[in-house]
DNA sequence: AGTATCATGTAAGAGGTTACATGATTTT
DNA sequence: AAAATCATGTAACCTCTTACATGATACT
């Protein structure tokens, strides 16, 4: 298996192709009409990046010839791909990525869903708390290094940082509740067998 | 003049080197050793995007032979860059840059400190508020959509980006008041005469 | 004398942006 | 019949990343 890192916009592919096998146009769809992440819907990143993929075994392409048009390559992952998403969803968020700000943290957490177990989850969410409290005590100990009367626009910048990452904190506590009681309801419906209407 | 937009990296060194004139070194320390934004230090960024700015004429550069080594090259704005920068600090908070979750907001205000007024800095904040609620209504619609006990990770990732822009929200309404405070502050000590000590 | 840091750069490569190309299908 | 949209791509260009190079000064 090929250790090589990916762009975060072939995570994205591998995420997205995860939950439903999908063409270079439906990824296009999904980034141009709804907020997944920042990803620019242009053919020009997307079909070279899905064609990338390809190469590597990361995903395999069926040429859907339902209609008589120029086939569809409609993608899916193989199982090197499933194991290179699953090996990226393991990862630790890492203050590198809090500092670049790529949205990588909470991709991962979106495509998690299904892939993970919740506790797994809340593992990954709860590194990803602690991670960025750390980084929280960096960035407040700036607060005393700026003369505030001086320089007030460098104070305000620093303190919007600092509210951004107060509120992913918050965030984090709110998202692992609501995991932490969805699956004991989960549970709770599997110990009575599941019981259908 | 030369109308042509720059990189986010061309309008952070122009912003840096208004507020000192600094050479590429003391660039990199200051992207290496603060906060500012999430732009990486790496030489092969920076001593380009200099000289690009210098075949431009928004920058110049005075050899620095105080010391008998290799002169440092100080950059400092020519008059062309002031506009440049200047014009920059002007445009409004667009949705796509909000979108693209590039920064340029956040780094526009920090720049704006010396070079814009008071009110010109409030009505940057406050186009910055509208655009913010704009987009949150559109994110907002989106809760609607999604069936929040099939797809969890779904929704709680919506909900991530929605509470990051309330505090988008929350900040620039306190940072409004600061400066308009501060802003009275100084047109009381002015009314009064400078008294020192 | 040797190592770390200062200070400035270059070279190769990858990935993304913008713009264009192409041909079929659906809509007006 | 014409226009818009579906669907897939290519080509040129630009910037950034990574890694290396270079030579001077400061430290131990």
């Amino acid at each position: 298996m090929d250790t090589q890192s990916l762009t975060l916009l072939e995570y994205a592919l591998l995420g997205l192709v995860s939950m439903a096998p999908m063409s270079g146009y439906d990824v296009h769809k999904m980034f141009a009409t709804t907020p997944l992440g920042h990803f620019s819907s242009s053919p020009g990143a997307i079909y070279p990046a899905l064609r990338r993929l390809e190469r590597r075994d990361l995903l395999k392409a069926t040429l859907d010839s339902t209609t008589e048009t120029r086939p569809r390559r409609v993608y899916s992952l193989t199982e090197a791909g499933q194991a290179a998403l699953d090996a990226w969803l393991h990862q630790q968020v890492t203050r590198e990525e809090l500092v670049s700000n790529s949205g990588a943290p909470i991709l991962r957490f979106g495509f998690a869903g299904g892939r993970l177990s919740p506790d797994e989850v809340i593992a990954y969410l709860d590194g990803w708390r602690q991670t960025t409290e750390a980084y929280l005590e960096e960035l407040r100990g700036y607060r005393g290094l700026i003369d505030a009367s001086a320089a007030p626009h460098a104070r305000l910048s620093l303190e919007h940082g600092i509210r951004g990452y107060e509120g992913v904190v918050e965030w984090i506590q709110d998202a692992i509740a609501e995991i932490r009681s969805h699956s004991r309801r989960a549970k709770a419906r599997g110990g009575r067998r599941a019981p259908r209407q």
